[in-house]
DNA sequence: ATTTTTGTTATAGATTTGATAGAACAGTTT
DNA sequence: AAACTGTTCTATCAAATCTATAACAAAAAT
């Protein structure tokens, strides 16, 4: 598993993490059932705190994506279709960036068309 | 320019009011070249800060939304279409949620369902 | 069975961010 | 001339972020 900090970055260290843990999955490096690397091997790598790391691990796990095994280890989850919760967060979280587009003037058409670039980009490693 | 601050959020104020201000002009209550309220006057409504306001507005200005003439008021500009470094902007901050959406399991077509839902959500005012 | 590793919990310190408050300045508008 | 505007400054407070140690008890590895 592949993953870069910045420190001078203006996003935090922790969502920083939780993000390129995300894409590791979305992009199929990582499946369904790996474990996640402990948090004191991951911060070590990564030259980070054991408590960073430890709070992307329980963010991911709020938002369904990794089950923590105390005093064991984090495994990917397999997704459920269609879990209602998780439909409304996104939606939330997506909003305010959709509405952002057409203010500064793109089309529906062009909305979807940067959606549709983002997802290959993300498949295809770029 | 209806907007309502949840001061229990865990979003930020000025961040509250600049996604209601964009909301606001995404569906048309606002358009370009209106004036937007001055800082002293919106946060008397709001019963919020003026720097906090103030903050929100220079947000506002770095996304290319609206303009500030210094000592006279913020009007909201007329998106130049295709702006390169919005476009830039958009696709970063989009594309963690496109990454969380892939990996709660959702198809590429329901993605974009879920983006054309929002799309009619801000039009229709809900 | 012992050692190592694991997530958990607790405390503490430093820095940054968010929000508020009050005041003053100078240009704009009325 | 008076009111209003964004700007700038200082100051305070709370919360968030990150780091650092330490200790605990259960799980895993040896």
């Amino acid at each position: 598993m592949i993953i870069r900090v910045e420190a001078e970055s203006d996003i935090p260290i922790y969502t920083q993490l939780i993000n390129q843990i995300i894409e590791c999955i979305a992009r199929g490096d990582m499946h369904s059932g790996d474990s996640l690397p402990s948090v004191r091997t991951l911060a070590a790598d990564l030259s980070v705190n054991m408590h960073t790391v430890n709070k992307s691990y329980h963010e991911l796990e709020k938002k369904g994506i990794i089950r923590i095994a105390p005093k064991s280890g984090a495994v990917i989850s397999s997704p459920k279709t269609f879990d209602p919760s998780s439909f409304q967060r996104l939606s939330t979280e997506f909003r305010p960036l959709v509405a952002e587009a057409i203010v500064l003037g793109m089309e529906k058409e062009e909305i979807h068309e940067l959606v549709e670039l983002i997802i290959s980009n993300i498949k295809e490693r770029k």
